[in-house]
DNA sequence: ATGACGATTTACT
DNA sequence: GTAAATCGTCATA
């Protein structure tokens, strides 16, 4: 048995849909490695589907084509990362064939390599923007969110345009497929000025019960702690 | 040149 | 639950 490394996953395996795609890469593993060699890895366990031309919540809707988005429109397998909100970067995998701006947002990762590395991208990037970036950040804290898991993965724009299928910086691994009674979908989160019906179609996959998800599926009690109920 | 706005995170009431 | 932080980007002029 070789080591940890993993099969990487292919142009073939991205040539397909958004909404497929989004699906596809729960379970597989998305590996930084770092200038100085340390490799950073973390299961996908949430991700969005952003349709392109016909979706109102892409940036990519009505075909808008610009600089910050021009990724979008590259070969399936390209990475597409943006800056939002003054502070904040999100990384997206690009769907489909080159021309259509499909893409899929990684919302959230299990971390499972380089976990103290990622704890220190962490607090340096809260540091900056909160008194309390030293206090220890609990691990389902660590990648918990599209602009956290750019974080502690050190991912910024430098990286936007890269071809997933061959950088050797970023890149994602097969992993073992996810049981499907565990998978879940619902609307995406923060398009609500996207307005209907674009705001309610179901978009979003995660993993259901994973602690590592930005937030807990709709109408589900986290496992964790379950809502008190009399007679039980 | 200007103004409005984020595919978010964090702290606080 | 609400609100602040913070600035690149884009549409408008």
């Amino acid at each position: 048995m070789p080591d940890r490394a993993g099969r990487r996953l292919g142009p073939g395996f991205f040539d397909r849909p958004a909404e497929q795609l989004a699906q596809a890469l729960l379970g597989q593993r998305l590996v930084r490695v770092m200038p100085d060699g340390t490799r950073l890895a973390g299961l996908v366990v949430e991700t969005e589907a952003y349709l392109g031309i016909d979706d109102p919540a892409s940036h990519s809707h009505r075909g808008r084509h610009t600089p910050r988005n021009h990724s979008m429109y590259a070969r399936g397998g390209t990475a597409y990362v943006y800056f939002t909100y003054g502070m904040h970067f999100c990384m997206n995998v690009v769907a489909s064939t080159p021309g259509d701006p499909a893409a899929v947002l990684l919302r959230a990762l299990e971390p499972t390599e380089g976990l103290s590395t990622m704890h220190r991208h962490r607090a340096a990037s809260r540091a900056r923007s909160s008194k309390q970036g030293n206090l220890p950040l609990p691990t389902h804290l660590l990648c918990s969110g599209p602009a956290r898991l750019c974080q502690a993965l050190a991912i910024d724009r430098d990286l936007d345009g890269i071809d997933l299928t061959t950088d050797s910086t970023l890149f994602l691994e097969a992993a073992p497929h996810v049981p499907a009674d565990l998978l879940r979908r619902g609307p995406r989160i923060g398009i609500d000025a996207a307005g209907e019906p674009a705001r309610s179609w179901p978009l979003r996959f995660w993993v259901d019960q994973s602690p590592h998800v930005s937030r807990p599926g709709p109408g589900r009690t986290p496992a964790s702690e379950p809502k008190p109920r009399r007679n039980q």
